[in-house]
RNA sequence: GCGCCCGUAGCUCAAUCGGAUAGAGCAUCAGCCUUCUAAGCUGAGGGUUAGUGGUUCGAGUCCACUCGGGCGUACCA
């Protein structure tokens, strides 16, 4: 629909040329009532112009040479919109684009061509995830689809660092677990890892080496074990989620093949270093930031800053056109040390995006639930997953801006209520697989030969909605912003489950049915196609 | 103190680059199944968009300040 209007209003530019001055764009209009799609030109020209908006928007009409087999009508309302309502010839059209592309409706080749990295999850393997971690799983998982979606050749990685003290902690913990195990007396101190998966590993640890571990080091066998095993769970936990990560990046690569050393000579010669106190210190405050900041230790051991600028740096040597990190709230504060960096060393920063997500608070009916790995009082995904299952989880992560604080109220998600939308989303298409069962037994087929006959409200509503589809993916990837995506498919079910109940298709004249299934069966191809970028299925029934 | 994010209906959330009468779901109330799945549809009530000022044709959206909440503010990651 907006393709036909920006064609038509380059056109008018030989007649009223400041048109090129103002940004040309169009908006659905909130309320039918104001047509198809609403442009707000005559407004931007008032300034240019100095008319009156009505009246630029009297001349922008006249000099627009609208095919009136496209636009029915166009009107100015308001303080100056110029509204365009289209034919219902030209809306029906959709359907047949839908029943030719099929899967691959909605689809857009914009970024043909281009490559993009999505780091996400990144937890370290010092436990199972944890609810908290979900949804920065689910949102990375969906932005990368939506990605692909527009064009983009997508990798997924997970970015993950098996040294320092949450690790030494982590072998602690199991080795302790282990001498208990063995009959020993301890005393386990609070901050270890107190979750039963410690005990496990030690349990399992015994049984394959009986005692013969007792005077090995926490960091040999203990904490090597525990990597292992948690790691494997987390991979499982993304499995059951349909996330794979085609990158698991070890941040001791960065050690091993130089890049520290590399990057630290690089400062040095830039004079971007300098040392204090035993310490090395980049001058951040040089760079844009508000102070210089350690990025060695006077232990010898770098900060967190060092290795993940140099791990950005060796990302976009990789050639990607887009970065995209995902992280919580709790990180704010690093990124833009890292972005100062990146930049301070000839690297194009712009092509990083970061996405922050704000934090998910746990209620279980009233109570707020504390999540701490340490602490062990966490809900897994894996809970979640088995409570809920994979579609409601990847659902309601994706609903919300991520920029909202999120409420995720487990009694709400156990009781598979109304209240969980998605299944308002997969009955839609549940319904649309049932009818196409029952046509068959009545030898009815779709057909497009005669979509004049869908004049009925409901069902042009519904065809404006698919007409969206495409625009709407490419703004929810643009934007990276996956709820976009889940609000429009729930006003696309909305307007299947109207148009299902004013418009029946069994009983009807033949050809009105015929033509009315093909809307019905082009509705399901989208709401199909909406609901795997997400990671939902699509149930055939319910 | 400083930085980032947030504050919208009783609850959970939308609202395209600053656009028209701020929208959904849940909850409440009133209707709709001999007809393709009622996990559905229709209608009603519910709002000073935390507050005060400003910018302009036009502000939930931008700016300033105030109040309230979250996360940071390490030679942890």
């Amino acid at each position: 629909m907006k393709e036909y209007l920006y064609s038509a209003f380059k056109e008018a530019e030989s007649k009223i040329p400041q048109l090129k001055e103002i940004p040309i764009s169009f908006d659905i209009p909130k309320s039918i009532e104001h047509g198809d799609l609403s442009s707000n030109a005559a407004m931007l020209l008032t300034k240019i112009l100095k008319k009156n908006p009505k009246a630029i928007a009297q001349e922008i009409i006249v000099s627009l040479n609208l095919d009136r087999s496209v636009i029915v009508k166009t009107e100015i309302a308001g303080p100056g919109f110029i509204n365009f309502f289209f034919t219902s010839e030209f809306t029906s059209k959709i359907i047949k684009e839908i029943l030719d592309k099929k899967e691959n409706f909605g689809k857009s080749d914009k970024y043909l061509g281009k490559r993009a990295n999505v780091e996400f999850v990144s937890a370290n393997p010092t436990g199972p995830l944890t609810v908290g971690h979900g949804r920065n799983a689910v949102v990375g998982d969906t932005v990368a689809n939506l990605l692909e979606w527009i064009g983009y050749e997508v990798e997924r990685e997970y970015y993950f660092n098996n040294a320092g003290r949450q690790m030494r902690v982590l072998g602690d913990s199991v080795k302790l677990r282990y001498l208990e195990t063995l009959g020993e007396k301890i005393t386990f101190p609070e901050d270890y890892y107190q979750g039963d998966y410690i005990k496990e590993i030690a349990m399992q640890l015994f049984i394959k080496h009986g005692d013969e571990l007792r005077n090995e080091d926490p960091e040999s066998i203990f904490k090597d074990t525990a990597e292992q095993e948690i790691f494997f769970d987390i991979k499982k936990s993304l499995k059951n989620l349909g996330i794979n990560h085609k990158i698991f990046f070890n941040e001791n690569t960065l050690y091993e093949e130089g890049k520290i050393e590399e990057l630290l000579k690089i400062f040095k010669e830039k004079n971007l270093s300098y040392e204090k106190d035993g310490a090395i210190w980049l001058k951040l405050s040089e760079l844009g930031q508000t102070e210089d900041k350690v990025i060695v230790k006077n232990t010898g051991e770098p900060t967190y800053r060092l290795p993940d600028i140099a791990y950005h740096a060796v990302k976009l040597d990789r050639g990607y056109d887009l970065l995209i990190d995902l992280f919580g709230s709790d990180h704010n504060a690093t990124y833009p040390d890292v972005m100062a960096g990146l930049k301070a060393i000839g690297y194009d920063s712009s092509k990083v995006k970061v996405l922050i997500h704000q934090f998910v608070t746990i209620m279980d009916g009233g109570e707020v639930v504390k999540m701490s790995t340490r602490k062990a009082n966490y809900i897994t995904i894996d809970e979640l997953n088995e409570e809920v299952g994979k579609d409601v989880v990847r659902y309601f992560f994706n609903m919300r801006n991520v920029n909202s604080h999120m409420i995720f109220d487990l009694a709400v998600a156990k009781k598979q209520s109304d209240e969980n939308p998605v299944f308002y989303l997969q009955y839609a298409h549940a319904r649309i697989s049932s009818i196409l069962r029952r046509v068959q037994e009545e030898q009815l087929e779709v057909t497009i030969n005669h979509l004049d006959l869908l004049t009925h409200e409901d069902e042009q509503a519904l065809l404006k909605v698919l007409h969206n589809f495409k625009e709407e993916v490419l703004n929810s990837a643009e934007n990276l912003e996956s709820h976009k995506l889940c609000t429009y498919l729930y006003d696309l079910a909305s307007s299947y489950h109207r148009f299902n109940r004013s418009c029946r298709i069994l009983g009807t004249e033949r050809n009105l049915a015929e033509t009315r299934l093909a809307l019905a069966y082009a509705t399901m191809i989208v709401i199909k196609n909406g609901l795997s970028i997400l990671g939902v299925s699509a149930p055939e029934q319910m």
